[in-house]
DNA sequence: CGGTATTTTGAGTATCGTCAAGGCCAGTGG
DNA sequence: CCACTGGCCTTGACGATACTCAAAATACCG
């Protein structure tokens, strides 16, 4: 099931590597210019390795599309899913040494790979984009913590609740959920019910139900195994007990609706 | 039963700020000493506030003694935490906004505190000591992820075996557990049992159970509430289904005791 | 030594995990 | 074009685990 790209492998293009990251926007223009440099576009196909456990990468990643997972490798070979990765996300360790993780695509993904060594060079140089850096993590920190707090949810619901809130706020805002015809927004949940159940600490037939669940409750519509559509963000957010994790007033203004937009 | 701590409280002294704290210690000299003027050290009693849930902290600080927790104040006044600081963890979001959840003292400790300003001056200044930085925030962020494992974890017990390891793999190696006298490993948890229930997401019930079957199987004793004895690390990790996660190795090497060894 | 907070224990109920079977969809080959 | 096959999701029934409520025991503090 995990496809490895070959050396060379993994679709390495050149152009405009930077393209519509805005993050990278701020920095000043010589900078800029100087990263489009050393930065490479890389596609993968789902389920392709994009970073081997223990591996310390060759590049910096930064995820321009679709969506990767990070996962450990137990001993006994399961697979443990700690995070994904969505467009904006960089990943790599930078000045420091392996992964102790794997990444891999969990959809078609497209990343912009900058080499480690001209990267960190350039690291020393340009205060702007070692900050970009560090604020890029401790960004990724706030966001192991939210999931912390959805982890310690004690019931299915209430954690598929928190991720679903969570995958909309948060990845949304970059994988454009559109706001859907009464107000509704539709999510697509990149991974299978099984890695779903792995992340959040129960087995897929648990997962199934409490999809469900939330479905009868009258929170969620299940449009297809894969996508949903959130109709009760209010219900979802006290359902998963995360007042303070997850910004609704963020999310709804993002979604610019007037709620019950007639088509 | 949170003391704030007035303005000015906190026990602000003022020498050697940075005695004992080695991960500054390779720093260069110039450096040090600059650190050295920003810094004061304040004292915190068990219970007392270190950072306001939303405050944009006044100060960085890292951790000299104690432990330190942070917790997430809900809507309704419950609190859930979110991770501990130890000894050698920084804290306080350099270049960033405010902090989305609280920090008390967990147990009477002591932090350095370096003034926000001037520090992140010094860090535009000295690459040393931004790096050093950003190393500290990705460690906490490998942290973070191996709490996610453990929070994962199905079972309450296999959650607090997978708290125990944690415990004196990362924290112990600062709070120096000292082996007892068969091997075994004195940890002492810092936090109470609704404490304990709320960061493992279960109940204080299901974590006093948990530790009495902890104990009959024979992997921990009970010396007091706070207090166990690890006995059969293997065991614990076994339990906690982590082969991943914690070194069980490198922890047995800080004990330097061979392993399994017939006494 | 008494009072309070915390931990522990117990019994009953809800939730979840497990095992097994059925259904849906996509890809394959006749 | 259709039947077949394999993977995944779903559903059902039963046992294991954890939560709730209540009460007892223990530790902590003055």
């Amino acid at each position: 099931m995990v496809y490895h790209a070959e050396a060379g492998a993994g679709g390495v293009r050149h152009n405009c590597a930077l393209g519509g990251l805005r993050q990278f926007a701020e920095l000043p223009e010589p900078v800029r210019r100087e990263l489009e440099g050393i930065a490479r576009v890389r596609s993968y196909r789902e389920g392709q390795a994009v970073v081997i456990d223990g591996d310390k990468p060759a590049f910096i990643g930064c995820v321009r599309q679709g969506i990767l997972r990070m996962q450990k490798t137990l001993a006994d070979g399961r697979e443990h899913i700690v995070g994904l990765l969505v467009p904006g996300d960089m990943f790599g360790r930078v000045f420091d040494g392996p992964l102790n993780f794997a990444i891999e695509a969990a959809a078609d993904a497209e990343i912009c790979a900058f080499s480690r060594g001209p990267f960190e060079a350039m690291l020393e140089r340009s205060p702007e984009l070692e900050r970009l850096v560090l604020l890029n993590i401790l960004n990724e920190l706030d966001r192991a913590r939210d999931w912390m707090m959805i982890l310690a949810n004690r019931k299915v619901t209430g954690r598929l609740a928190g991720f679903l809130l969570v995958l909309c706020t948060r990845f949304g805002a970059i994988d454009q959920p559109h706001a859907g015809a009464n107000g509704a927004i539709d999510v697509k949940v990149p991974i299978s019910r099984a890695d779903l159940a792995h992340l959040l600490g129960t087995r897929p037939e648990s997962i199934s139900r409490a999809v469900h669940s939330l479905a009868d409750a009258g929170m969620i519509a299940i449009r297809t195994p894969y996508e949903f559509e959130l109709l009760d963000l209010e219900g979802l957010l006290a359902e998963s007990g995360e007042e303070g994790a997850v910004d609704l007033e963020a999310l709804e203004q993002m979604m610019q609706k007037p709620r019950r937009d007639p088509s």
